[in-house]
DNA sequence: TTTTATTTTCAGAAATTTTTGAAAACTAAA
DNA sequence: TTTAGTTTTCAAAAATTTCTGAAAATAAAA
């Protein structure tokens, strides 16, 4: 296989990973493209290479960039911006998961906190039942909140092998 | 705090998470629905409350039937099928992970792990960068997946509990 | 069998999300 | 300044996803 054929191949399956997992295909697509890339690139460079607009391609680098899982750099001598993407896959993969959980779950769960309250003196039977499925998520998303901050949280890059050892 | 607008809310919130992890809002919908539930509900129950139509009613059901979380249910001397959630939150949430592994990470890891081979003899630099960069991904996310099948494959509902413990 | 209740299907409509592209706003050099 | 290169914005267009509703299929009762 041709190099340029599989980094071609690795930005469309990113790009159709993240279209199913709710990020948006051509902020996938930018952010695979600059990890296949061994130089910064500017914007008209990704704009050729994927073949989508400026507006577009302005708006995805934007978002990665404010993820914080890509980077500006300035080219001595060139007015252009050039963008390079953060290559430690743990370091990329864990502000990804902080960002998303922080953004997408915390205010569910902050609203699942308060129903649970709110329902938790109510003494029918069905009162009860609904009161437990509410407690019952929160419990468990607690758990593996705790978890991930732990995996998360110590900088040791083999923590997740350490952790796997110790669980066999 | 009434309890009927408790449960709106609880069915409100699960279908805008649901909607932002590329899970579709009827789908999350209907499970929150049913989750709060104390009986079975027939499909012109679950159409009224959520106020959808009998095809998306139906497609959502078969939906979640199919990934397990529900269950169908026969009331003696009625004709209607009725339907019943998954109450143990571990069960259908290990359901729904590993239903969503197999389906939307499993194909595309296979295909990482192919660009990878294809990739491995090309010396030159730029060609073991990219390498290395798909190389990394594949053994981040197998070592997550080792995590998450230990976690999930133990019997025991408190193992995360257990594990919390183990990592202090 | 025929009738009646219920479920499933799916083409088209509606809603939502994404993308475009050109104008406006910047920014740095001349 | 003014000019030229670059980035940002955003209304409208395009693409995609979701939903509807009525017809077809299925299944149970008469």
């Amino acid at each position: 296989m041709e190099l340029q054929e599989a980094k071609q191949q690795f930005i469309d399956t990113w790009g159709a990973l993240g279209s199913e997992w709710g990020i948006n295909k051509s902020v996938a697509q930018v952010h695979a493209l600059l990890l296949s890339a061994s130089n910064p690139m500017s914007t008209d460079e990704i704009m050729e290479k994927l073949v989508i607009s400026r507006g577009n391609a302005n708006m995805s680098i934007r978002q990665l960039v404010d993820y914080g899982i890509v980077y500006k750099k300035h080219i001595a001598g060139d007015r252009k911006e050039y963008f390079v993407a953060e290559k430690d896959v743990l370091k990329w993969a864990m502000k990804i998961a902080v960002m998303r959980k922080q953004k997408e779950l915390d205010p569910v769960m902050d609203i699942l906190k308060e129903i649970s309250k709110n329902t938790e003196k109510d003494k029918t039977p069905e009162g009860k039942e609904f009161h437990k499925t509410v407690k019952d998520i929160q419990v468990l998303t607690d758990q593996l909140e705790t978890i991930a901050n732990k995996l998360f949280n110590t900088s040791g890059g083999d923590l997740l092998l350490k952790l796997i050892k110790l669980m066999m």
